[in-house]
DNA sequence: CTGGGGAAGGGGCCC
DNA sequence: AGGGCCCCTTCCCCA
């Protein structure tokens, strides 16, 4: 007589033992295995729904929801640790409260819990997401970046290739259009897609208090090959791909809830004190436009292309910065000595777009220019020697800066600024 | 291979 | 809330 473990080993009858007198045929399947858990699940939202045996009481925005502690412990890090921190053998229902989130918000994932089906739409993905975070639901996060992923209409063959491959979540686009999303989950894929995004989840599992107290450390970033930055979350699923532009900082900006604060460390006087959260990562900031600065480097957006090289940028000051330095040798040092220089005693050298200060002996010595101003032009092709009213020439828009209505020029520079759309096409590295 | 410098990117915070 | 400045870190290039 053999029994079939769930492995799909065989192994030879044995004598039952003190533990398991009668002899047990343990036959499974997948099938059955997804069908009992499905019809646990169901079973215990059934009682949820009739208020039988809940144990554990939450309110959120004033709306009281019962649930089992069991449940709760094993879908939420958050309760795992308030459920081992309180009476585990207390008659007395254990209760929470949250005040992070709306009661829409926790009813959509207390539904998750209790069904597997997680109703996202785009009017509700970032403030689930914010919630399943502070309750540290990876899975949930996960989701919630997958269909943020496939709103923003990442170009995903690669990402999905290399990384959604064995995550088995379905999402429909309704007929009606409501743009709503389910992702059906059983453990096994719930598994794999957790998986897949453990690496990106990490930090989010340390949860909303630690990275509060402990933020990132300052400057701190992955480059790609084509975009130099990608903050911390290393999110698989990168939105950093998105093709820029296709969401902007200020329309997911837009679309934050009205209180993505967490509660993170208190002051001296109790008063706690809150920080807005990224959605996308543990990132937390102290004011809201900090936060729209920062979902840029999320985004991809970058809205201020150099005129004279294409290079664009996130920020208003790393162009000017930027221009100056790169575009208009604004820096008074002489790039062959280093010696600090002024304007008298240096001139601009034009490399391409490319511009920077010699002082007059490091320009004799190069041979590039006769002491009287002169361009020699000879000795390195391509290199052009600016002169005395280089300055002048910089206003007069050699770098392509034609005078343009809809450009606001700064007044500061002689850098055109100009915020645009962004577009798919990549920038002419230089 | 390594170290230094420049450029770029991001966060904190002041105005 | 936006602009801007300062500072720090990371990456790339080059000697």
């Amino acid at each position: 007589m053999e029994m079939v473990c769930e492995n799909g080993a065989r192994r030879p009858y044995r004598t039952p033992s003190e533990a398991d007198r009668q002899p047990v045929h343990r036959w499974t399947s997948a099938d059955m295995s997804a069908n009992h858990h499905s019809c646990l699940l169901k079973q215990l939202d059934q009682q949820r729904r009739q208020e039988l045996f809940c144990d554990c009481i939450v309110l959120v925005g004033g709306r009281l929801f019962r649930a089992h502690r069991n449940v709760l412990f094993g879908s939420s890090g958050y309760f795992r640790m308030l459920l081992s921190q309180g009476a585990q053998d207390s008659l007395e229902p254990a209760r929470a409260s949250f005040d992070a989130f709306s009661s829409d918000t926790f009813a959509t994932i207390l539904d998750f819990v209790y069904s597997g089906h997680l109703a996202l739409g785009s009017s509700n993905v970032i403030e689930v997401m914010s919630a399943a975070s502070y309750l540290q639901m990876d899975n949930v996060i996960a989701y919630c970046k997958a269909f943020i992923e496939s709103s923003l209409e990442i170009s995903t063959k690669e990402a999905t290739e290399d990384a959604l491959r064995p995550q088995s979540v379905l999402w429909e686009h309704q007929d009606d259009g409501k743009d709503e999303y389910e992702a059906e989950v059983t453990n096994e894929q719930s598994s794999q897609c957790q998986q897949v995004l453990e690496t990106g989840l990490k930090e989010e599992q340390v949860g909303q208090y630690e990275a509060v107290s402990e933020p990132r450390r300052k400057g701190t970033r992955k480059r790609s090959a084509t975009h130099r930055y990608t903050p911390d979350d290393s999110s698989p699923i990168d939105l950093q791909r998105a093709t820029a532009g296709t969401q902007k900082a200020d329309e997911l900006y837009a679309t934050l809830p009205t209180i993505v604060g967490v509660v993170g460390v208190f002051n001296k006087d109790s008063t706690p004190t809150v920080r807005f959260k990224c959605p996308f990562c543990t990132h937390t900031v102290k004011r809201k436009a900090d936060l729209k600065r920062h979902l840029r480097c999320h985004t991809g957006e970058r809205p201020y292309p150099c005129q004279a090289c294409s290079k664009r940028f996130t920020r208003l000051e790393h162009l000017r910065s930027h221009f100056e330095t790169i575009h208009q040798a604004r820096k008074l040092v002489c790039r062959k000595c280093k010696r600090h220089v002024t304007e008298q005693n240096s001139r601009v050298v034009c490399e391409g777009s490319r511009r920077y200060r010699l002082c007059e002996a490091c320009l004799q010595e190069s041979g590039l220019v006769a002491h009287d101003g002169t361009d020699t032009g000879t000795e390195e092709p391509g290199l052009l020697l600016g002169v005395e009213e280089e300055l002048e020439g910089n206003r007069n828009s050699s770098w392509g800066m034609e005078d343009d209505d809809d450009l606001a020029e700064d007044s500061g520079t002689d850098l055109i600024i100009q915020e645009v759309e962004d577009s798919d096409e990549e920038p002419s590295a230089n």
